[in-house]
DNA sequence: ATGAAAGCGCTAACAT
DNA sequence: ATGTTAGCGCTTTCAT
């Protein structure tokens, strides 16, 4: 910016000021700066700016791994909830810093709005760190966490409506003449625990209820699920229909069930979570749970500008949809 | 720091020195001061200490979305590229600024680097902006972009082998049998191209040419392929094998084949490009070209430092890697 | 309409 | 071992 002053002959208050549009400036000193500037590739200092104005125009996006299993998040489901975000947030005009954050060690997250990066987090997936994000909240770090709001949290969630979700896959396939159907999913996950309620109301609104069974309980993991598909199968247990909690799980079930010969949708439906691109050009297409990703993205950005501006935001559970495509079959009850 | 150095009773430079591990700061003082500092939630401005140190440890990651078919990059492989630099960039202690870009107007991507944010950018996918990227480095723009070697580039470029890609793809499924291998892809990305190449050189090789009829020219959009091979087959064309530029379209080439009556792999064989985590759960697994997805991060993220340094650092090409899996038939020549 | 000067939070000579 | 001071690039009050 001295550059352009002297090259200007003028000081370097008269460039800050013609570079900002001020109309103190004469509009004609004003545009010989404005292209001075493009000549030479010259942006202001956004550090700089930020600093002495004690502001910031980014944002955290944090995606927690699992250093355990040194699983590295590759599910499609919360990639495409990262490119939500990126568009809402460029949308409003602001920065987004990614960041992978060791999943035991959420503290790392705080420090990136403590440090001044960003004004605040955006957390994808609440997975088991409720006490956690508690903490960080309790903190004064504004975060808002892609989840399911649970008893007595400090921050704000905002997610897909978990229960109605399970309830509609559910109902859908007991309408279609399921009565045996497998759970597929780690009900120690806050969100998988409220698809379960769902999946148990609407059998109990036919009567039947949750038979243990039935239930494969894995994390969003595509390997496992087979694994889990598989013992169940040989196990001998009966099922006529699958109720996976994400589209890779339902995925990796209906391999599994190809390739122990039982045909989807002939001999067993199977409904999916998330409605992930794939979910549309898989063999067969799979009914699925649609969640609104770009709306996600949007209602996180919102809720935590609203946090960081002070205010109490309320959880917020988005509406979800069934989409039927033919791996759910209609078949005689 | 200021707040600390008051409590601590000392000044701020004594402040600044114990957080920075200065051996100048007895053991004691520096452990009151950093006790202090974790019960205030303090770090240290990362602006202020860039802005006075002149340096900077976040790279801009840049996503180019087409204005036009107001296309979100949603392809799972271009999120999972993403999900690869934010590992290689955490390991090397930078941090990543997500960017979406208008494609038409990559200078924006210079503004990343110019305004001081980042100190430089690696770039996802050439698409058809080779001049774009030129001139951008022309300007001095540290820029490494994911994509293939092209003539007279200014810019460093990392990406896969496509030209061995297509060759292994193609090889591949002439050994099996196949003798009319349909290409879906758009050869006018520079990528695609060499694939094409690659599949050429592969057909002349068993003393075949490629045959205009079998191209079915479409970008990485699964509905364009649909409609392309829709076409192809209500064309009458004969065919018995499909190589596809990414996974993605592979599989709308597999459901639009399946649909009309033609199994895979008993009556066509169909190959894929990337090895998405999906193509080893689809039905049938995908038979397809694995690129170095964590390797790709790693040197994407190497390619950039060296360039920040002023190294003039040549295009590379990673090694790929067949993967056959079911969705190719071994059939009677 | 423009300039001079102070200060955002930090670090690094240069004292002491 | 610690304090004083100047300055990173910018904006803005206060002068002119």
């Amino acid at each position: 910016m001295a550059d352009i002053a002297r090259l200007a002959g003028v000081s370097v208050a008269t460039v800050s000021r013609a570079l900002n549009g001020s109309e103190l400036i004469s509009k004609e000193t004003r545009e010989r700066i404005a292209e001075l500037a493009r000549s030479l590739d010259y942006s202001i200092n956004v550090s700089a700016k930020n600093l002495r104005l004690k502001q910031n125009h980014t944002v955290a996006v944090v995606i927690p791994y699992d250093k355990a299993s040194r699983q590295h998040v590759s599910d499609p489901f919360f990639l495409a909830i990262v490119g939500s975000l990126a568009d809402a947030l460029t949308d409003r005009g602001f920065d987004m810093l990614l960041s992978r954050v060791d999943a035991d060690n959420l503290d790392s997250a705080a420090h990136l709005y403590n440090s001044g990066m960003a004004i605040g987090v955006i957390l994808i997936g609440q997975w088991r760190h409720h006490d956690q994000l508690n903490q960080l909240a309790a903190r004064r770090v504004p975060i808002v966490v892609w989840g399911t709001q649970m008893p007595q949290q400090l921050y704000c969630t905002v997610g897909g409506d978990n229960v109605a979700g399970g309830q509609l896959a559910t109902r859908h396939l007991l309408e279609r003449g399921a009565r045996r159907i497998v759970f597929v999913g780690d009900p120690q996950l806050p969100e998988v625990a409220h698809r379960f309620k769902g999946y148990s109301d609407a059998l109990a609104a036919f009567g039947l209820a949750a038979d243990p069974l039935l239930a494969v309980p894995c994390p969003f993991d595509a390997n496992e699920a087979r694994a889990g598909m598989t013992r169940l199968i040989e196990s001998g247990v009966e099922f006529d229909a699958v109720f996976a909690c994400s589209d890779v799980l339902a995925s990796a079930v209906m391999q599994t069930l190809h390739l122990l010969g039982k045909p989807v949708p002939q001999s067993v439906s199977v409904v999916g979570y998330d409605d992930i691109e794939w979910a549309s050009h898989s063999n067969p297409p799979l009914t699925t749970v649609r969640q609104p990703i770009r709306q996600a993205g949007v209602e996180l950005v919102d809720a935590l500008l609203l946090t960081v501006e002070g205010a109490a935001v309320s959880p917020r559970s988005l509406p979800v949809e069934l989409i039927v495509r033919d791996s759910t079959l209609h078949r005689a009850p």
